[in-house]
DNA sequence: TATTAAACGATAATTGTTATCGAAAAGTCA
DNA sequence: TGACTTTTCGATAACAATTATCGTTTAATA
């Protein structure tokens, strides 16, 4: 098992930092470092409780207007498209979900509209799997029609 | 295309309260036949924007108590299981995801882990797909050998 | 129909996140 | 390197989503 991300020097780092449009500060290296060897897929929080070992002074604003920016660069993703709000579903039977990442609309698939998936290895130990399903991001017909005003 | 729920008449619905051990009000009945219309994964406002309608004044409040309390019966469920806090991944390969509903672990399955997802038919008109992930929702085995204090 | 238990609406409290603002640090260029 | 401009920082206020509290109303039970 070999890391998905290795840490990058400093020279790296202030070239993905350059180019991402990003000045360069302590507070932002200690942070990407952070994020990059946190494989737990941490919260905002955690990272903070993280990076206040190294830098006990930082604030948790920091730590936000940062993951945002790293967001926005592209360097670092968030794991679910709808972690704001609370979304509902009534359909218990199996299904997989096309999920618009501009309106957050959600749409069903239904399980026979894919061929079932299957796993080449096994699972790592000792994890009880309850159900599976497969998310589709992207954008609907209306938002792909358009302009991306970000 | 047919409902995935159909739309259970009153004696129905008192046994399906029954058997939740829901008690029987007006607003129950209202919110969860809103819900079950609702084909859009909506969110506590939407469904409160929704059930104003017919019960004007109704409190929001009352809305996440019942989405609760249906959520805890298993008569509806979340969409997302991370939904109360952002998550963030630096690992910008494709991969797939093992989530604990418990502890809320994450943990990374390789793209290679799984055989390719396949498609059975279209999706439905015009949304543009930018990548796809699995989720494996379950317990991890930490949380599945503690018993369930909830 | 009286009694008891549960749910309701109003509102306060909590939590996760974003915005504001003066001070400090980084970027730029002579 | 030093002067100047721009960006970021930390502190704090504001905001949004959600939960808790509590007196009143409604449903369950018999």
């Amino acid at each position: 098992m070999q890391p998905t991300t290795v840490m990058p020097p400093m020279d790296e780092l202030r070239k993905v930092f350059r180019e991402a449009g990003l000045s360069l500060t302590h507070q932002r290296v200690v942070l990407y470092r952070a994020v990059l060897e946190m494989r737990s897929h941490p919260s905002p929080e955690a990272i903070y409780e993280r990076v206040r070992d190294e830098i006990p002074s930082i604030s948790l604003g920091t730590v936000y207007k940062n993951i945002r920016a790293f967001m926005d660069a592209g360097l670092v993703r968030e794991v679910s498209p709808h972690h704001g709000t609370l979304r509902l579903e009534s359909n218990l039977e199996e299904h997989h979900h096309l999920v618009c990442t501009r309106c957050k609309a959600i749409v069903d698939l239904e399980e026979s509209d894919l061929e079932p998936v299957r796993l080449r290895r096994e699972l790592p130990g000792g994890f009880r799997v309850d159900r599976y399903s497969v998310e589709f991001r992207g954008l609907c017909a209306a938002c792909s029609a358009k302009p991306d005003l970000s």
